[in-house]
DNA sequence: TCTGGGGTCCTAGGACCC
DNA sequence: TCTGGGGTCCTAGGACCC
């Protein structure tokens, strides 16, 4: 068993010696984003040299921190925290928080540029979220003679005309690309396998990627604390202990690690979905259902979009108490219909929710496939093509005059708004824990 | 004045069939 | 009537990422 590891390790690494992939990954993302583009419509003060966050508003109850900056982080704010405890922790260390809304339409035009510019050196551009992207400069040896030299290009470009800074790693996958831009803010750092020993596993386990609070936990009680503690684990054990998350953090803290810098599209998209945490709390089926449905038509124009139809759609409620459940259901046929879609999540909905009032509703349609083909089932209803064109019709009134263009009755009055969440950008980044 | 939103993958248990 | 095991599909929930 462990001669079969070694040799496997052995085998991987020598693959992954003869590639070479960079790691570029926005510094602060959200305020540097929000930060530049102020200053570009005539602002003075730059929200990164104060104490400030990036964060929603606290009377719609989205009031966490999306980003922060470094003053604000010395005052002890973390991301993900609410806006109260990141004002508590700065007024007592003497500091007043400016707290900028996000925008994000802003982000994504910000991240286009970055991928635009990079698209420039490579014709392997990956987006990884809406602040990092892998770049594959395999074979470009002869163009690029000296690649971080290069890198430094790039990240000037980068500041030039985006206006923020990066940090950039670069090594033989993308696994070891992600770790090294992490090692170095705002520079370019390499961590080659040759370097694994030196720069990598003397960090604390919780630094590699996909390890999270849960393996944390798990780690520390086997007595492990470092990314070199945990690479040279008995795999075994940890496999016991863990599961498949065992063997993939202890492959990380190797360094092995070979996917392909792919191009992130639509077809390979598993699923998507919708959720929005309510102004005010839920209490009646009527405007539970004026909520799923605001969230659907967003989930339907996304699908129709991409010629795409789902299989199963699920539900997701959180209550005020923050309990959360699902409920989801898979049918015989396809479908990209709005309006069904709608009404299996409000089915879902009536048969789990228990009379508690809900604070959050979300919608996730998954299973996708091409929707130029359906199979109609015999107990298809049998308006399908009716409402196939209600929706091509709502769908290209909204294309032309906007998306408040046209609107269900339903919500006249009703303090719901007709469309919820989506960024109604076709190229919205696609992100994912998977390298 | 408490705690966002959008993804992917994994796991365990139950139903059902042979 | 009772018992067993294997395979597949479905479902709910959890873990991770940004």
């Amino acid at each position: 068993m462990i001669k079969f590891c070694i040799k496997d390790l052995v085998k991987l690494m020598k693959e992954s010696e003869t590639r070479l992939v960079a790691h570029l990954d926005i510094n602060s993302a959200y305020l540097s984003y929000m930060s530049a583009y102020h200053i570009s419509k005539g602002a003075t003060v730059d929200y990164r040299d104060i104490c400030s966050v990036v964060g929603g508003s606290e009377n719609s109850r989205h009031g966490i921190v999306l980003a922060k900056s470094k003053i604000a982080k010395n005052c002890g704010v973390s991301t993900g925290e609410t806006l109260y405890q990141a004002r508590k922790k700065c007024t007592a260390a003497g500091y007043e928080l400016l707290v900028v809304p996000p925008d994000y339409s802003v982000f994504i035009a910000c991240s286009n540029q970055m991928v635009e510019i990079l698209n420039r050196f490579s014709d392997r551009v990956a987006r990884f979220s809406i602040d990092e992207c892998f770049v594959d400069f395999t074979g470009m040896e002869n163009l690029y003679p000296d690649i971080v030299d290069t890198l430094y290009t790039i990240k000037e470009a980068i500041k030039n005309e985006v206006g923020v800074t990066c940090s950039v790693g670069l090594s033989s996958n993308k696994l070891l690309a992600k770790m090294a831009s992490d090692l170095k803010k705002d520079g370019v750092e390499t961590l080659f396998p040759n370097e694994i020993k030196r720069k990598m596993w003397p960090l604390p386990v919780q630094d590699l990627f996909m390890v999270g609070q849960q393996t944390l936990k798990k780690l520390n009680s086997m007595g492990i604390y470092t990314i070199g503690e945990l690479a040279r684990y008995d795999l075994d054990t940890l496999k016991y202990r863990l599961k498949s998350q065992g063997e993939l953090v202890w492959k990380y803290a190797n360094g092995i690690e070979n996917s392909q810098v792919k191009k992130s599209n639509f077809s390979g998209m598993k699923g998507m979905g919708n959720s929005t945490t309510i102004n005010f709390d839920i209490d009646n089926k009527e405007e539970a259902n004026l909520v799923i449905m605001s969230l659907c038509e967003t989930i339907g124009m996304r699908l129709r979009s991409h010629d795409s139809q789902c299989n199963l759609v699920s539900l997701y409620i959180r209550y005020s108490d923050f309990r959360g459940i699902s409920r989801q259901r898979k049918f015989k046929s396809s479908t990209d219909i709005t309006s069904t879609i709608a009404n299996i999540a409000f089915e879902l909905f009536c048969e789990v929710w228990d009379g508690m009032p809900v604070r959050h509703l979300g919608v996730y349609v998954s299973y996708l496939s091409d929707s130029s083909v359906t199979q109609i089932t015999l107990f298809d209803d049998k308006d399908i093509d009716k409402k196939k064109n209600i929706d091509k019709c709502v769908d290209s009134l909204r294309e032309r005059f906007g998306s408040k263009s046209v609107m269900k009755c339903c919500f006249l009055n009703s303090g719901v708004r007709p469309i919820s969440g989506g960024i109604g950008e076709s190229d919205y980044p696609i992100m994912t824990s998977i390298l």
